[in-house]
DNA sequence: CGCTTCATTGAAAAATGTCAACGTGTGTGG
DNA sequence: CCACACACGTTGACATTTTTCAATGAAGCG
């Protein structure tokens, strides 16, 4: 993770366009942006926390391991998310870990000026609050999910989630380069399972796999899959 | 669930704790109390929101819905908790349901009100904020034990969490009269299941069952499973 | 006393993960 | 350019875990 400059122009981070405007010249003396390059970590689990981050572009994957070879992808997070704020509670120590996905720049504060901005800056604090309602409504609807739903309807509900957060390119494919194994970590399930549930999708023709590349081709079919796991509620 | 009066001293919940001293008039007006019986239900997924509660005294399940038999308790609250919050982000239906555990009074503000609150009273949005930080941390952690663990140990872990949460009566057994059925919803296993892990743990002298009443033993072992599960991360 | 509900238990089924083997490529050093 | 090792995708068989189902027993209640 490399230091850079002028990465950010103060104009598409959740800091930034949560903050009022005279507080931007102080946000912009204190932050600092990285360069972070593909596969490399931004923090690991345990590591202090010193700031918090913001995404300004590419993709990162937040994950917590388990025993030494298994890990569980929480969530992703792409520009205009924050990253390293589960630190900010009483425990200062991040519970998850980060990792780049693709090459990314961020957008980092310190503890100290992060504290200063939530004192001057209420907007952001509203903000910032009313992220964390919403990041915590979808973490409980997950873990929801993750917990009952049976394990083709969570690869299905994996594969709608990945195109709703990152859309398609120009050929239709899920724009988002993922591992197999961090897919199978999303969805909660080994990599052998997934890749016998992935083939029998292929083979009713519910999705396509060139290479990396993963485009739904019978969306419906898998948006059923996953309504009628939930029996109805939402 | 009936209003009631004078149920609240301004002092033992969440938002009068956090809020400054010139707004707990403003606060005294607008708020209600609510008295709820229980086994009876606060809001249910899908109600519309309509404001935010803050647990005063009792006890109260967090849960969410499945497939009309099957529920998974998200998280309980107790007095100086907060309920309904997940309610705040884009989304104006609750996403799960809250229910009383034992008699439980509540303190209630309209939505209007709430936002008022943010906007006036920044001490409460920043404590706001900070709760929920840690609630979505507690959220993921719990996610992935959820996840991973297996049955045995999660069990462990749920009745380590009931003693952290509720602590324990002058015989020493967990503060917390719950259901089998909500236990075994806590844990996230089948009702059997349940049962039979928790005769194992009798049968090791573990814990021990009286009526509704639940004694840990021997916490150390319990404890241990769980580490071991976690194989060192925690 | 009969009925309903809940606790308890065992057996069977279903779901999922684990393991090992095999093939296919891919890069490297000779 | 070839031979080899190595990683990774792919697959099937198998083991294990957990749930589901059904039967039985116990307990409360009109």
């Amino acid at each position: 993770m490399k230091e850079t400059k002028d990465a950010c122009n103060l104009n598409n981070c959740f800091l930034c366009t949560n903050s009022v405007k005279d507080w931007l010249p102080a946000i912009s003396t204190h932050k600092k942006n990285f360069a972070v390059k593909k596969g490399e970590s931004i923090f690991k689990e345990g590591d202090p926390v010193k700031g918090i981050y913001f995404v300004y572009t590419g993709k990162v994957k937040v994950h917590k391991r388990w025993n030494n070879d298994k890990e569980l992808i929480i969530r992703f997070a792409k520009p205009g998310d924050i990253l390293g704020h589960m630190g900010l509670g009483n425990n200062p120590v991040y519970p998850v870990a980060t990792t780049a996905l693709e090459p990314t720049t961020l957008c980092y504060i310190d503890l100290a000026f992060f504290e200063s901005t939530l004192n001057v800056n209420h907007k952001f604090t509203y903000a910032l609050m009313k992220f964390f309602a919403d990041e915590l409504q979808k973490s409980e609807q997950r873990m929801r999910n993750l917990v009952h739903m049976p394990v083709k309807e969570r690869i299905a509900l994996a594969m709608l989630n990945l195109k709703k957060m990152f859309g398609v390119d120009a050929a239709g494919a899920i724009n988002m380069e993922l591992t197999r194994q961090d897919l199978s970590s999303y969805a909660a399930v080994s990599y052998e399972t997934w890749f016998k549930v992935t083939q029998d999708f292929i083979q009713e023709k519910m999705i396509a796999v060139t290479g990396k590349s993963i485009t739904l081709q019978n969306e419906a079919v898998l948006q059923k899959l996953v309504d009628d796991a939930n029996g109805g509620f939402e």
